[in-house]
DNA sequence: AGCACGCCGACT
DNA sequence: GTCGGCGTGCTC
């Protein structure tokens, strides 16, 4: 029989493919999908399958064999592996690199665990002993597993050549074979009937069952206000789709994924859901792969990354609040959950429903062109008119009430008491942390910035006082006694976070049962659930906290709805600035007035005249779609471009800055004949983060082709010099 | 991305 | 002397 050779790639942003021979043990069981362990450099590493060919290519010097397989089965189906390669492509990382994102982490982080050999079995205490003493020194924990068998993790690095040393050939790598195969349940019924459509949710509902019977692939963009009801659109659908014996997946928001949301779910499907948690354990997170892979769940329900769930036959894909921007990853492969969903379904002539109350203007766009259609929903479920929506301009109010600044206007504590008189709840929404969120020098004007980001530090207040903390990298340190710009100067807190205002609301409203929702009070596992559920219950009368309060929650005892400061992002150099204050402002407004009782919103605001508010206050998304087109057009920015970013970093200044600087000046020579614009290098946003120097380069153009040939034309070029790390985003979602 | 190799400084 | 920092190069 001729010999057979693996193409494998590799969990490492090497964009390159590598051939092994492989062994005849191997040649009857190796497969496309697997993974393997493959000698590589000088170190065994998980490998992914990626073709079985019968040459090798004839450059390659020294070709080795593949170790061993670790699956009994390709692991990935061949959608999921067309959509790594899609990934890989279209994000400019490795393929390695996408296949291992879409692998559940269990997956990847195979503990590797040395078996003793023979020879290693009968001098094991002269093993242990080494291995005991190389431990500790070099940082490696490792414990016996039952006869002869030693699990070293992280790093085995080393340990085998001391052991050389020692003249013993004494351990050898192993690699562990999971399989378990679970039975195909059969039937379907849905344990909950839901509740009778409303006139809008029929004509939306109808459109994608239209489309999911023919089984062809299509995306609906559904636009419904906040209590429209879209969730029982997705129940609906999803239904439908079960009735097929296919499977669904449907992506939520990380915060929106609390289990309020995920119980609509179950309570519709029972344990046919399998739930993607983020705090999932790996091994429960690997049995609800399993259950999807073998068709006994059929409806994946989770954050990002649950797009990879293996469903053999799918049917259709739900992602609600398609414009949040958590579904952009922010490391390697920095995919967009929200496109590539929608690739999956193509792949898998699958349905796509897009889901928002604020869509992105990139989906607007595509409807407009027709790509996606459009289904809308602008009236609530229980017919009640949208809160009305007061604006507070706090210029007037300074104004008025002088050196006083209040954090609190007249108008929102008046009504504030009130509601607390008529025992009705509140909440109050402020998207920034901390108690001050600058420290300046009232000598020199300069702010105290992190050590190790250019990034003004925020003040919060522990048990132990008051301390600076960085958002960034966490950076801990006492506020300064003197200036440490000019040393001379005194420096004041400035500048208002949640932890302040709580303050100000407990000495306002002494009587008042107040709890403050943030990064800070939720760190502790359970503890976001545990405030969501006391204030659902009635136990909070007035809930305060940043945006992780205004995702998706429906307290129907809420009337009230006060927004400290709308500006709260306006300003960030980007973009998107406008559109995230817009659907920022809108979501806070949703949470007002769901159930009988009507709703009041207090919006405080420096620019009462701004667009995204303006639109916000009058629940007007169109308008705001309008003027944010049309200077996204006259500027040429997304959705009529696309852009890519190159952010180069390093811990010398100088060193970023040039390697920036020689990587423009190429680009933008070959620019022209790419269709591609050139903008940079300029610092970064966050110019220096965690010690490092960024800079970065913008690529524009119409189509994101030019970009990606642009850069690999680059890359065949030059080589960006040892040391620098270079990032390469596509569809940045933000410019920082 | 790791990781080894190899070259310079400062410590038992 | 040698431990250990990090620049450089390589991975079928």
């Amino acid at each position: 029989m001729a010999e057979q050779f693996a193409e494998v790639v590799f969990p490492i942003p090497l964009r390159q493919v590598f051939t092994y021979r492989l062994p005849p043990a191997l040649e009857s069981l190796a497969q496309v999908g697997m993974r393997c362990f493959a000698p590589f450099g000088h170190r065994q590493t998980v490998g992914f399958i990626t073709g079985i060919i019968p040459r090798a290519p004839a450059h390659v010097k020294n070709l080795k064999s593949l170790d061993s397989l670790l699956d009994s089965e390709a692991l990935l189906t061949p959608d999921l592996q067309k959509l790594g390669k899609w990934i890989a492509d279209y994000y400019y990382c490795s393929e390695g690199e996408a296949l291992f994102a879409i692998l559940p982490m269990g997956f990847v982080k195979t503990k590797r665990f040395l078996v003793l050999t023979p020879e290693g079995l009968q001098n094991k205490e002269k093993v242990l002993a080494v291995l005991e003493k190389a431990g500790p020194m070099r940082k490696v924990s490792w414990e016996t597993l039952g006869e002869g068998t030693v699990l070293l993790s992280p790093r085995t690095s080393g340990l085998t050549k001391l052991l050389k040393k020692e003249g013993l050939a004494a351990l050898k790598l192993e690699g562990s074979v999971a399989s378990e195969e679970t039975g195909l349940k059969k039937g379907y019924e849905d344990l909950e009937k839901g509740p009778p459509l409303h006139n809008q949710q029929q004509v939306a509902l109808d459109a994608i069952e239209k489309n999911l019977n023919l089984d062809t692939f299509h995306t609906f963009l559904l636009q419904g206000v906040t209590g429209s009801g879209k969730t029982e659109v997705y129940l609906r659908a999803i239904s439908t789709v079960l009735k097929k014996g296919q499977q669904a997946i449907v992506l939520i928001p990380e915060i929106a994924l609390t289990p309020q949301t995920v119980d609509r779910f179950t309570r519709r499907f029972g344990d046919q859901v399998a739930v993607f948690h983020s705090r999932l354990g790996p091994t429960e997170k690997i049995r609800h792969w399993r259950r999807m892979a073998s068709g006994e769940a059929k409806v994946a329900v989770g954050a990002r990354s649950a797009l990879f769930a293996p469903a053999k036959n799918l049917g259709l894909i739900v992602v609600d609040e398609e414009h949040d921007s958590s579904y952009k990853q922010d490391k390697a492969p920095r995919y967009h959950a929200r496109d590539a969903a929608i690739m999956r379904a193509q792949i898998c002539k699958a349905t796509a429903i897009l889901g928002s109350a604020t869509p992105s203007l990139e989906s607007v766009q595509n409807a407009r062109l027709g790509k996606y259609t459009l289904l809308s929903m602008p009236e609530r479920v229980n017919r009640k008119a949208l809160p009305r929506v007061k604006v507070v301009n706090l210029r007037e109010e300074w104004t008025v009430r002088g050196e006083e600044r209040p954090i609190l206007s007249m108008a929102l504590e008046e009504a504030l008491r009130e509601n607390l008189e008529r025992h009705e709840q509140s909440m109050l929404f402020l998207n920034r942390r901390g108690f001050n969120t600058v420290t300046l020098c009232l000598k020199c004007g300069a702010q105290v910035h992190c050590p190790n980001c250019s990034i003004p530090v925020t003040s919060h207040k522990g048990p132990k006082g008051v301390f600076l903390l960085c958002h960034y990298c966490d950076w801990q340190g006492p506020p300064p006694e003197t200036c440490p710009t000019c040393k001379d100067g005194a420096v004041q807190q400035v500048g208002l976070g949640t932890e302040k205002v709580e303050e100000e609301l407990r000495s306002k409203f002494p009587q008042a049962r107040i709890a403050r929702m943030d990064l800070d009070t939720t760190r502790e596992k359970g503890s976001h659930e545990k405030i969501l559920d006391s204030f659902r219950r009635h136990e909070i009368d007035l809930l305060l906290g940043t945006q992780m309060i205004a995702k998706g929650h429906d307290f129907p005892g809420v009337t009230l709805v006060g927004i400290i400061g709308a500006d709260t992002g306006l300003a960030l150099p980007d973009f998107r600035s406008s559109e995230r204050v817009f659907q920022l402002l809108v979501q806070v407004s949703g949470r007002a007035g769901r159930a009988e009782k009507e709703g009041t919103i207090y919006l405080q605001t420096f620019n009462p005249d701004h667009p995204s508010i303006q639109a916000a206050v009058h629940h007007d998304t169109e308008a705001f779609w309008k003027g944010e087109l049309e200077l996204r057009k006259d500027l040429g920015y997304p959705p009529f471009s696309r852009l890519g970013l190159l952010v180069y970093q390093h811990k010398d200044e100088k060193r970023s800055s040039r390697a920036a600087e020689d990587a423009a000046a190429y680009l933008k020579r070959e620019a022209r004949s790419f269709g591609v614009e050139v903008r940079g290098p300029a610092p970064a946003g966050i110019f220096k983060l965690r010690d490092q120097y960024r800079f970065q380069i913008l690529l524009k153009a119409e189509k994101p082709t030019g970009i990606r040939q642009l850069i690999q034309s680059l890359d065949s070029k030059f080589e960006t010099p040892t040391g620098v790390s270079r990032a390469v985003d596509l569809d940045p979602q933000s410019m920082l």
